[in-house]
DNA sequence: CCTCTGCCTTGACTTGAGTCAAAAAAGGAT
DNA sequence: ATCCTTTTTTGACTCAAGTCAAGGCAGAGG
């Protein structure tokens, strides 16, 4: 298990600090663990802090009345979650909860919130942190209202492809059923459109693992998307 | 016409600096008039820097190929637009359009990001609008995903109803073309919405005057939404 | 007061994607 | 291995919302 602070030092948020900076965060950072399937917080859970993944997976997700899921995020190592209610006196907008055994790091808001009021860099992270997500967002909000879910699921594909390395094999790294949940769509429809693709000999499916067969075709389903 | 400081001074984002450092800020800012229709950045275009809009309106939107609009944001007099690209090495995400005649003040970059770094209050206020944001995108994505139109159409109703006071009837500030547009929606969808609720006696449409007619029962709607 | 233009509404039709139900596969655990 | 659970797939059906095509209305400007 790594020391803590080789892991605060590595992470986006923290990048680029002076070494005694990193102590004074080290100090104020509290591990937790936690199981598949834990609830971090759920949506309008007042937040006392945020928190940097170790180890592990996290989804941020929201819940309809009458269950059906959307995922927001998917996190995983060195990425903060849950950093809204620290510079805002409002609760948590969404749940948050472990995909896979998981290792957190834990930072009080308000010893955070002092830590940041002296250290312009550590602000200026938080800043691109959050800039980053909010692009994010624009890009879901595209995703869901300006195409169908073809072409969310080529965008999906693509993307996971440049993310693994420029080979045209990936693995997905969550179940169908959660992208389904994170495309906006539901199990059967997502399973209906890998069937589509198939045939069309845009892709190859076998299990978790998927072959890009056709980028173009991709490429022009995930662009034109409707 | 106010002066750019009290402008600058009323603003959440320079909200209880103290007035050197409002003098400051006033120093970099720049002021520009635009016209309606007038586009301020695009996506894709390089952010130099971001701006507080002094009075008007713009609306912040993605385009699909084919060419349907999905509006991200309507902001007025007081709100920041286009920070994403201060804090990020990346372009403006979407595209930002002056819906009414508009006074804006433009901040650079490099000059903005100096004056952050050596003011904590203004990091923090930062950090806080973009959170906010952050939050409002959660919702959007809700909407989106997990309400049907009705329901989302409810949800904007009562929201402007909170809004602009809690008296039950309200002024639309855009058209219904461009609620469409901000819902995720087409006009006649939307058209067709307004019909089937004002039959159903939980509004009476009149132009852009409506009278809610039944709090719990948009809210039910609203909740629910699918 | 009238016409023009853009905005909004209505109708008829199509379609993407959701629901419900059930079978088939894939993993895990003993 | 074999059972049990969870995930994924397939089929038949329904429906919300989009498309295409007209009309109607209203405010702006002469």
């Amino acid at each position: 298990m790594k020391k803590i602070l080789d892991i605060i030092s590595n992470t986006p948020l923290f990048k680029g600090l002076p070494e005694n900076q990193i102590e004074d965060i080290g100090r104020i950072a509290i591990t937790k663990h936690l199981n598949k399937g834990e609830i971090i917080f759920l949506e309008g859970d007042d937040g006392n802090g945020f928190y940097i993944i170790a180890e592990g997976k996290v989804k941020i997700y929201k819940i309809s009345i009458d269950g059906k899921e959307q995922i927001l995020h998917i996190f995983g190592p060195k990425e903060p979650i849950g950093e809204v209610p620290v510079f805002t006196d409002r609760p948590f907008p969404a749940n948050a909860e472990v995909l896979a055994k998981s290792r957190l790091i834990f930072f009080p808001k308000t010893a955070f919130v002092n830590l940041i009021s002296n250290n312009p860099s550590l602000a200026l992270n938080m800043l691109a942190v959050l800039s980053k997500r909010l692009r994010q967002f624009t890009v879901q909000v595209e995703n869901l209202s300006l195409k169908e879910v073809p072409g969310r699921l080529a965008s999906y594909l693509i993307y996971v492809a440049n993310e693994q390395g420029k080979k045209d094999l990936i693995t997905l790294t969550i179940s169908k059923g959660q992208l389904a949940s994170l495309l906006g769509t539901i199990p059967e429809t997502l399973s209906r459109i890998f069937a589509k693709m198939s045939s069309q000999d845009l892709i190859e499916v076998s299990g978790r693992q998927i072959k890009l067969l056709d980028r173009n075709g991709l490429e022009d389903l995930s662009k034109h998307g409707r």
